[in-house]
DNA sequence: GCAAATTAATGATTTATTCAAG
DNA sequence: CTTGAATAAATCATTAATTTGC
């Protein structure tokens, strides 16, 4: 339930447009780069150690202590019987996944357990199922775009009019406007300008083979 | 850097930029006489999802009217640099979106893209950007949705944005991550398999010798 | 009512990831 | 370990929607 964060596709939103125009909101948006947390949080006298990986996400504890107390004013708690992530611990998991670590050995599954455990509770195994699941469901994902990109990609795909790619080919504007550049590689458009073959995402989705 | 419109002169380009700032280069497009009219579209049935899919949208089709008319009009046109969808074209891609269409395919794009020609100009690429912004933007919005919401509930399930990762990264700790003592102890162990009965998996990875 | 100013939405680019092939 | 493929996230830039002062 918490992967969802990385479930990007299947759901289905509901329209949030009607007759083409959106309306405005009005909703202050919640300025997405700015940590809404850093007011109030302290900024924690972690040592400054150069061999602590897990100080830094000490700046996140403030949640798991409001989650703490909350969960200690609310009587009849359900607590959960699975594991549950705090926002720091999934942070350094995830920091940890993208430095590289993919299968923890036991050490250092207790070492990152040991560690973690400042900022709530956690054990070793589920140190050890997040990586197991992480790794799975990065290359699960991977695996799906592959297939959707490739099972109907490889054929003699027409390539799109890209005179307005920012290349300069006037001459082409005309002649081209109806039938569709003939799979131009990108060694013939890289004198012309470079803006326009400079690898641009576009280019690459529609003209991949190179 | 950002692309200037139609204006793909290239290299003598006089400078947009006046006190860094830059300006608008509103520069009328060209229009090399395509006729982006409906009349001379075959009416190429779309089976994206086995049926006309586009075929729906002709009773939106009075605002393209309007558009082209006005564009007929005002003889020193100054077009827009920049796509916008026509409100057929915007609900037939929020449709597609809907009823699953994510990641089309250079195929889907140039089908899609050819089917809503006929409501207005459109190219292969707006409907290739068109589906990575609104994926990334409603997955935005829901993992905000998400995260609010986790708030309220105190459960942490929020994937943190990570500027503020990478701005209090630290560059030392990648050794510590990767290079652990590789002696083995395995009294240390003994939390993993407390709870041994539904773990084994994690049980033999953290004490293969029994 | 109306433009100028402001703000939100969104099209288009750039950057940072991921897995895995070599 | 390096690199190719292919994004998805972040960001930049522009357009629309709205507010505001007259």
């Amino acid at each position: 339930m918490w992967m969802m964060g990385y479930n990007d596709g299947g759901e289905f939103n509901l329209p949030d447009s009607f007759n083409g125009r959106k309306l405005r909101p009005l909703i202050p948006r919640p300025l997405p780069s700015t940590n809404n947390n850093s007011a109030t949080t302290p900024p924690c006298l972690s040592r400054l150690h150069g061999t602590d990986f897990f100080s830094q996400y000490h700046h996140l504890a403030a949640v798991s202590e409001q989650n703490k107390m909350r969960e200690f004013n609310t009587p009849p708690v359900v607590v959960s019987s699975r594991w549950n992530p705090t926002p720091e611990q999934l942070r350094a998991l995830e920091d940890l996944y993208r430095r590289g670590t993919r299968t923890p050995s036991a050490e250092q599954i207790q070492h990152i357990t040991a560690q973690l455990r400042r900022y709530g509770k956690i054990e070793g195994k589920n140190v050890f199922y997040w990586f197991q699941n992480h790794k799975a469901r990065e290359r699960q994902k991977r695996r799906r775009q592959m297939e959707s990109a490739s099972e109907e990609n490889h054929r003699d795909i027409e390539i799109l009019n890209r005179k307005e790619l920012g290349a300069s080919r006037t001459v082409f504007e005309v002649e081209e406007t109806k039938n569709w550049a003939p799979h131009t590689n990108c060694s013939t458009l890289a004198e012309g300008s470079k803006s326009s073959c400079g690898y641009r995402m576009y280019d690459r989705w529609m003209d991949p083979i190179r």
